[in-house]
DNA sequence: GAAACTTCTTAAGGTATCTTAAGAAAGTAA
DNA sequence: TTACTTTCTTAAGATACCTTAAGAAGTTTC
């Protein structure tokens, strides 16, 4: 696990492997089984997640009762409610493991002790979080451009066996559309 | 100006009067005429813009040509095309002034020059990156939960006067939504 | 102050997607 | 195997929002 912590971080900045060690030490290994929940929605969410192996998603419930994915995570992506995260204000999200998920996790405290102890993480994270601003941004331009139909193969065709990974209520809670509905774009090709 | 940099730069992360000089004098002064573009659709953004005054949009034309507004940026902002700067890739988006508009520029190398010379800066951009990327967050889940009514009201209510200064087809286009709709929810209250 | 443009509104007909409901299929537990 | 729960599909009627077109209102230019 330190070891695929240390590549992913390698990735954005070049760390000793003394500072490797410090921040690997500084989070916890936390296994949630199948629907088990990370964060509760409401709930403040006190950590970040680095996913070593998994499935997680992130949604609200409506006052209808209906489900609305926003993200979901895989192996070597943070996750975290940001907002909730940052603001210590309750999180309008759950985030919960799709299949077993073992995660490392570090708290907001513990996290800015870290960036002190060891600098070039607070440029590791810069990089990280433009990157997740990006993948957000790009997935917005799809959202916007493309009709559900377009959507959705561009989604399966992405991310291989991701179709097979996650049931297609979810599939079609991602891509804000009804399950009814995505059955119907199943069905024509 | 620099003064008002300063001001927000301290919102973030207390620099000393001397690392404000050095991240001012690494800065350009520009301004642009209403409607003169920042950066055209298709080409590398190579700069990021704090706005001293004024207003931007950020917007896409596709082959219909139709414009979709993506973003808007008012004073205190940074804005650019995050993706095209950091990966030098044509940018699918065009940034245009919508009002007369002044703002401080920095190119990427010299910013990451910057970043060596005035460490603290990292940390000031990552935790400006982070609230960018809530404020997107935000925006999704308004976008995801409310109808386009509501929305409407939702961003004008928000942000005063931003009715006045934005031509309402352009509120359309950011609402995802035609002048004509737009244009059929304000009658009906 | 008229001409020329830009922006906003109205209206009619069309389409993507939703809602509800019910049954089929698949997966899990006993 | 049977029963129970979860997931997926089908179908019919409803609706949010679009498209097109045209005219009204507001702005800028000469």
């Amino acid at each position: 696990m330190k070891l695929q912590l240390a590549n992913y971080l390698n990735r954005y900045v070049a760390f000793e492997t003394e500072e490797i060690d410090l921040i690997f030490d500084a989070l916890s290994t936390e296994t949630f089984q199948k629907k088990e929940f990370l964060l509760e929605q409401y709930q403040v969410c006190k950590h970040r997640y680095f996913i070593i192996e998994g499935l997680i998603r992130s949604f609200r419930t409506d006052s209808n009762g209906n489900e609305n994915i926003s993200l979901f995570g895989i192996e070597n992506w943070w996750i975290t409610n940001l907002d909730s995260f940052i603001n210590e204000t309750p999180s309008q999200n759950a985030i919960q493991a799709v299949e077993k998920t073992t995660v490392l996790s570090i708290s907001k405290n513990d996290l800015e002790v870290l960036y002190t102890k060891v600098p070039k993480l607070e440029r590791a994270f810069r990089i990280i979080t433009e990157k997740t601003l990006i993948a957000i941004q790009r997935k917005d331009e799809i959202y916007m451009k493309q009709h559900s139909k377009e959507r959705y193969y561009n989604l399966v065709d992405t991310i291989p066996n991701f179709a097979q990974r996650v049931p297609q209520y979810m599939i079609a809670s991602y891509l804000d559309i009804t399950p009814e509905y995505l059955s119907e774009i199943r069905k024509n090709r």
